[in-house]
DNA sequence: TATTGATCATGC
DNA sequence: GCATGATCAATA
């Protein structure tokens, strides 16, 4: 009957719309989701990182498929599926985007990817508790977020932090201990995958590709914060 | 057990 | 190769 439970909809016209096919998901399982969807779970958990996000993608009618865009450009909302255990403890990082390790030193956090990609986001959180196969899994309540002036005052520190010392050069000493809500790893398909950047003396040197990401703590708190909101 | 560093799948 | 989607698994 409602949009909310078309097979593979088409992109959602408003945040309404949007938020009324994610609250539909709610209490689904991954499996019951894919079997929705007409496609099937195989795979081993080395084989389906990813898989839980793209099936909530699909479901939601999001469109931007791997451009730089948001999940869903005309909204300007972007999707996170967000793995979470039954006592409500977020269980990972979040990926927030790549960087252009020689371009971000000539950009600003006001106009930052990271800002960019974290200005509105749709979580849903998914059960990930222990060994729970994949199709078991329960898909929870979806919460629009947008920061808040503090959580904004957070990640700017660290994305500053964190940009001046790529900025001089320093990008190998900067790991993943550093920033206390955004943090940097790495981010590749392998060891094998490297980048040039500049060192300390401006020399070219070759390095993995990096990425930011939200810690654990960081993203448990502010869905806390949306949960408590929305009663 | 929480965290970091490394890796897996797909599309173009 | 590099973007999208993330989680795995060794270690601190």
């Amino acid at each position: 009957m409602s949009a909310a439970l078309l097979r593979d909809p088409p992109p959602p016209k408003t945040r309404e719309e949007l938020l009324d096919r994610a609250q539909a998901l709610s209490g689904l399982t991954v499996g019951q989701l894919a079997a929705r969807l007409r496609t099937s779970l195989d795979g081993g958990p080395l084989r389906t990182k990813g898989r839980i996000g793209e099936l909530v993608e699909r479901a939601l009618g999001a469109s931007a498929g791997n451009l730089d865009q948001p999940d869903f450009p005309q909204l300007g909302i972007e999707l996170k599926t967000i793995p979470m255990d039954e006592l409500g403890r977020v269980r990972e990082s979040t990926f927030v985007s790549t960087i252009d390790l020689q371009a971000l030193p000539n950009t600003e956090w006001a106009s930052s990817r990271v800002r960019r990609k974290l200005a509105r986001v749709l979580w849903v959180p998914v059960q990930a508790a222990g060994e729970l196969a994949l199709g078991q899994r329960q898909i929870g309540r979806a919460h629009l977020w947008e920061m808040t002036d503090e959580e904004e005052a957070l990640l700017k520190a660290d994305w500053q932090q964190l940009a001046g010392r790529i900025a001089v050069g320093g990008i190998e000493e900067i790991s993943a201990h550093l920033g206390e809500a955004l943090q940097i790893r790495p981010k590749a398909a392998n060891a094998s995958v490297q980048v040039e950047v500049h060192g300390p003396e401006g020399e070219f040197l070759k390095t993995g590709p990096r990425g930011f990401y939200l810690r654990a703590r960081f993203t448990e708190s502010l869905l806390w914060r949306l949960s408590d909101e929305s009663g």
